[in-house]
DNA sequence: CGATGGTTTGAGATATATCAAACCTCGTGG
DNA sequence: CCACGAGGTTTGATATATCTCAAACCATCG
């Protein structure tokens, strides 16, 4: 029995487009694997070795200058694919931000197995497509916002991705309590700023009463209109 | 005959997936089109109705917030691919910067017709991929690095994007002089800055000896080590 | 209990934005 | 041919958001 029938992510994955058969192919060339929080799955600039599914948990894709400046690039959640097929390097490393189960491959079997299976390029072709229009919405906030519209956009934002994983939840309704996968400088990291900055736009939003802080890691939303106004 | 067999990125672009009589079939539910300087092809929000591959000139991808402010998150040259296939809405708009021709199709026959071509959808994977690696890498920039880093590596970046389209020119190797398809207003918006502030790192760079600007739209380079060290 | 790592708060420095004026370049029309 | 005007660009003076440096604070864990 393959250990994909029991995969939580087996229907929104990109595996969705395969059948029993084929599913059971896959299975034979994968292995999951668990990761704790801070460990990294593949780092910047390697030769792609490996790609993967998300099954659970939140990974960090991120790049750094020489001086040591960090830009997280992409977070990813359950679902979501990793990694660089066919070639070439990674420009970014991905490390588990939470204690994540992942599905890996050998960069070189899936190549293989992808080439033979065109539903399933098509399916990571849209995923990819998907990916590179959020990541291009980031770069808006990046370029042009300012660090209150960021740190509220960045709450906004993970309201709505945070959502329980295990698809329980309604799809589209974002949530109003949530524990934050991110230390404040990680939150920095994401939004270019320093941690300072984040820490004194979150205590000011706390205290204009749009969110709640009960620890350092959950965050509550209060008045979402006005978050989203904050927003811009 | 198909006008595919005198296109300039026939071999290029995603067509070079296809042999004579795909080409044929793709080229009948296609048509070329020019645009000037300025020009639309797609517009932000709008739901996806055309994509189409870029056969000459330079077109950038943009959104913005409601309060003007914009921000380039992409620039396409010859041979790549602009639009959003398998439904969904573009959240950016495509313009050309110079006069342009693209050869553009119906989203929905487009779709039909990669779904069919296996073959086709691969080579807009790994040229989605590709995009989508560039794009992250452009996030580093936008988050970390400071206003004279961003306009040397923005120059950097050009001077090795800008190569003779025709291919005649070495591949991998930039160039020393080019025209800047871009006005200074286009430098800020991709760079996340004013346009005051490009304008005085021009002139810095210049006084240093390190660029000469012999037109406004004219760039030398002559001193590239000294370029890439400032570009962090 | 004290040590440790992350976080918040404060005071000051600085890079970049903003506002404003001068300056080219180029096309138009007298 | 020259004067004029318009758009884009450069330069200057000032304001301000964010960073930097430093200290206090707070949870957690041995």
């Amino acid at each position: 029995m393959s250990s994909c029938d029991t995969c939580l992510v087996r229907n929104r994955a990109i595996c969705s487009a395969l059948d029993a058969g084929e599913i059971g192919a896959l299975n034979a060339i994968g292995r999951t694997r668990k990761l704790e929080a801070g460990q990294s799955l593949i780092w910047e600039d390697e030769d792609s070795i490996l790609v993967a599914n998300v099954v659970d948990g939140v990974l960090k894709l991120s790049t750094g200058t020489e001086g040591g400046r960090e830009q997280i690039v992409g977070v990813v959640y359950p679902a979501d694919f990793v990694g660089r097929p066919f070639g070439g390097k990674t420009g970014h490393s991905v490390t588990a931000l939470t204690e994540a189960t992942v599905c890996v491959f050998g960069r070189r079997d899936f190549d293989d197995f992808a080439r033979k299976h065109p539903a399933l390029e098509h399916k990571l072709l849209e995923r990819t497509m998907a990916e590179l229009e959020r990541t291009r919405r980031w770069m808006l906030l990046l370029g042009r916002k300012s660090a209150s519209e960021k740190v509220a956009t960045f709450i906004a934002e993970m309201s709505e991705r945070l959502v329980d994983p295990t698809c329980m939840a309604l799809p589209g309704v974002p949530i109003d309590r949530f524990e934050l996968p991110f230390s404040r400088q990680q939150v920095a990291d994401v939004l270019g700023l320093t941690i300072e900055t984040v820490s004194r736009q979150f205590t000011r939003l706390k205290s204009e009463g749009v969110i709640d802080l009960p620890s350092r890691r959950e965050i509550v939303i209060r008045d979402r209109d006005q978050l989203i106004a904050q927003a811009g």
